[in-house]
DNA sequence: ATGGTGGCGCGGCCA
């Protein structure tokens, strides 16, 4: 099973990348974030020519999050039970014995401001409705936009981003309460290296200076860890043409 | 350098 998480910042700037992307790839699951387009919109028929289906849960302008699948999806959730949120972050489905939760986690702009009050709130949320999924789905993937880096080692300056958004004490806190519900972080199963990075800012050409975070991850149940055959960061979209200034990670889960 | 770039949508917000 090939998973396979990508911000795309605007889906129907970027569908054309998409479709190469997986007829190139052959995913058995994409999983998109901020693909901010009204579910009537959704690029429904282009998905389907190139022998996906899809689930999505989105509105104009901002957020929104969609699943792309070979098989059909079952049990689809787009909302955190008693969480009251209009903006749409959330996409989750089962596909065979696999459970996907697929996360576009608020930004936060910056630490103290109200957006990021609202960021730590929806992950204390997130948290809790994980940990039931957990409970009832033993083989279950968390992945997306978790617009977190876990460690210093996942910042281009660490120094510089000290206790910035994205970076902070509480972030951090948040990321490991996730995992320390039972989920591992499969890109550090296979890769301990600096300088690993999914997304970069447009601005001062912080990608031909790697200049980047690890913010984008595919967490998997303990389950399904010890499966997990790798796990890869594709950096080739983001060298294309008018790309999204995320760029994709990719797992592999074997049979147990 | 308190900027810079990109998407949405056409002014200003968000990342």
């Amino acid at each position: 099973m090939k998973i396979a998480t990508w911000n795309v910042n605007s889906l129907r700037v970027r569908l054309p990348q998409v479709l190469d992307w997986i007829a190139a790839e052959q995913p058995d699951i994409l999983a998109l974030q901020e693909t901010k387009l009204e579910d009537k919109n959704f690029p429904v028929a282009e998905i389907e020519a190139a022998g996906y289906q899809a689930i999505y849960s989105g509105q104009k302008t901002y957020n929104g999050v969609a699943i792309l699948s070979r098989t059909a999806a079952q049990d689809i959730v787009t909302d955190i039970p008693g969480l009251d949120d209009h903006q749409r972050r959330i996409i989750e489905a089962t596909y065979g014995d696999i459970r996907v939760l697929n996360v576009y986690v608020p930004n936060g702009e910056a630490v103290g401001s109200d957006k990021y009050a609202y960021k730590l709130g929806w992950l204390e949320k997130l948290t809790a409705y994980v940990k039931e999924q957990l409970a009832a789905h033993p083989r279950l993937v968390l992945l997306g936009d978790f617009n977190i880096a876990p460690e210093p080692r996942d910042v281009h300056d660490p120094q510089l981003w000290e206790n910035s958004v994205l970076c902070s004490g509480p972030e951090r806190a948040a990321f490991r309460q996730l995992t320390g519900l039972g989920l591992c972080d499969t890109f550090r199963l296979f890769n301990q290296e600096e300088s690993q990075f999914t997304w970069w800012d447009y601005r001062m050409a912080a990608f031909r200076r790697n200049m980047g975070l690890r913010i984008d991850h595919i967490l998997a149940s303990q389950e399904l860890c010890g499966a997990t055959t790798s796990c890869q960061i594709d950096k080739t979209p983001r060298k294309l043409e008018r790309p999204s200034d995320h760029t994709l990670v990719i797992a592999v889960f074997g049979s147990t």
